[in-house]
DNA sequence: CATGAATGAGCTTTCATTCAT
DNA sequence: GATGAATGAAAGCTCATTCAT
């Protein structure tokens, strides 16, 4: 039982290492982010780290791979509801573009380390079949709504799913935190849906 | 004359210089790579390197750039040749997607720095202020392009072009070497075009 | 209270660092004196140097103007005792003298900056402006004399005390460590006192 | 004959780089100094350098030795003269206070090596060498003069001509390049005469 | 458990020196 | 004889990691 109180104190802090770390490492990078300075900015000192992550390169792992996860447990969810395949991207589409921001950090851990597969092999590896997995089940239910009707019968559904989430991660990079308060918003969004080609689709 | 000779040497290791710190900044990152590596794969000591460059900060900068000017310089002059909007921007759409494997690690190189804003804030700017320009460009082109009945007229111009921006950099990213010997590919570059949203784009 | 022990851990551990740079800086020069050769004396390795003063220069500036300020202090402690302005001089001088063995590292420091005004701009201030403390306290005490007819009447205060220092810091640098054990050690010290012209000096 | 214009022209060229190392050395120091900084000013390039001299450190020795040698030619000379001792020291003391200035430089030098003993314990060696024979000679003169009643019989020679020097090289160092034009300069040329201790001195 | 001083490998950068031209 | 590109050893400094307290 104190031992219950005692692993909760030690999860407490786990997370809250990671949560810092999540936001140093996709600020500075990961070189330039060190065990002391994440361990400052929690109230700690340097050795604490080590309790929790047996090394630096581990923390980062996890940094990456266990929002992914999340993040990825989200996306999938929103595909398994009730719906029409046309229902179900449209609502993944929305949830997602509308967490882009609250996630921007963990998007931008993901894609440096895609900028570093050398350096990071297991990592990327990791990352890229959470990628394939993602795809794949949009590929699944997208080419189910072509079928259906729901979206225009001309387009590889494995070149659409991969299209959208290279926009998805485009989108994340290359725009400033700011855009989400951009009136063009909206419409990157509607333009988000507008990739995987509705039948209906008229120029909004 | 002589001086003239010296000149040219210089020059072309320092092409050397630059195209390895390329690949190796683009496959290890910054702080992964160091300049002892990067002088020892073009087969010099460690000290050449900083009489061509005055830091490998400073390396790193003219590596990021002086790329992406040449494909500014490109992107710029596919668009101002003759032609109607479409034709140029289908134009432009073919020829970055046939150079994005031969400029990936370039690309790369852009997206990382993107991901390291506090890091390198000075280049940063540079990197965002070079995406306006290519960004600015095209969203004239497809303006006049709309008024002429070439493009659905649905769609902001402004968010169109950092759309398909945000496409380009996201598939470089994403995108394995190996994908552009993939079938896929070429259905890829047709969507990337269909972003545009053409007016006559029946799902081809 | 644990506290209280770890901060004179460092503060000793301090002491030691500074000691030994003392030693060394003052043998070898600052550019000759490695801060691995220092840990080295210590018997500590060269990061621990870096864990008590944030650079090499930092570390040279510290061995340079702490020492100055412990012998200004008893210098000028010396001059504010109870006693004819002749009487302070003299012990100052015998004081000084006294001294000048145990601190010709430091005085060698000293000399060295003042040597290297452009390598050490800042320093070489820090150091002019407590010279100037010491010969602007000698000077007043030194024409209080005058006007009480212990010293000769037809020198300038000013000039005697820049004499003086100027003495001081000259037997420091050009004598060996020996000279203190020489005969003639006895008779120099004396010479210092000369050099102030009390009037009842008749050649000892 | 082609011979000797040549050999001319390598002189001549010698004489410069020594020159501008002189300064150079003494205004930054021995490793501060670059041997391309140094042909830089010049208006030659670093290898240039070598032609002339066989190292960095042989540059030096010569930088230090051949102004003392000439420093020291003068003074001997001067108490070489015709006229008593008391008027060939007084000669010598003038001659060199006036030349302390446009010497700064080379006394720097020679303060500097002093500083550096371990660094350079050769160059030391006749450093002080040269510096004994300088005390030596100033000795025997002044030992006539106390004999012929021209200097107060109390004092060592020994110990005043080492004073002197002491004396000479602590004005050298302490004092800025401006205390020439300071019109304390004069009481100060005087004092260092007094300090041989002139029997028919009285606070002039 | 947390601490934080010590470690020491590893990095960037400098610069005297060499040598082909 | 002058050049200046290349060298490579050596330096200052950083920081992940360990471990005695």
């Amino acid at each position: 039982m104190a031992r219950t109180v005692n692993e909760e104190k030690r999860l407490e802090r786990r997370k809250r290492i990671l949560e810092e770390a999540v936001v140093l490492f996709a600020e500075n990078g990961y070189s330039n982010t060190t065990t002391a300075l994440i361990a400052k900015k929690i109230g700690v000192t340097s050795g604490t780290i080590f309790q929790y992550f047996p090394s630096k390169e581990a923390l980062f792992h996890a940094t990456v791979l266990e929002p992914l996860e999340d993040i990825q447990k989200k996306s999938l969810a929103s595909l398994q509801q009730n719906g029409t395949p046309a229902e179900l991207i449209k609502n993944m589409v929305e949830e997602q573009f509308n967490h882009i921001y609250s996630y921007s950090n963990e998007l931008r851990l993901v894609q440096s380390v895609l900028g570093q597969r050398i350096r990071f092999p297991e990592l990327t590896q990791k990352v890229l079949d959470s990628i394939k997995i993602m795809t794949d089940t949009i590929e699944a239910v997208y080419a189910k709504g072509q079928s259906m009707g729901e979206f225009s019968p001309g387009f590889s559904p494995a070149m659409i799913s991969r299209s959208y989430i290279s926009f998805l991660n485009g989108v994340a990079l290359t725009l400033g935190e700011d855009i989400v308060h951009h009136p063009e918003w909206e419409n990157l969004k509607g333009h988000a849906y507008y990739l995987f080609a509705p039948s209906q689709h008229r120029a909004k």
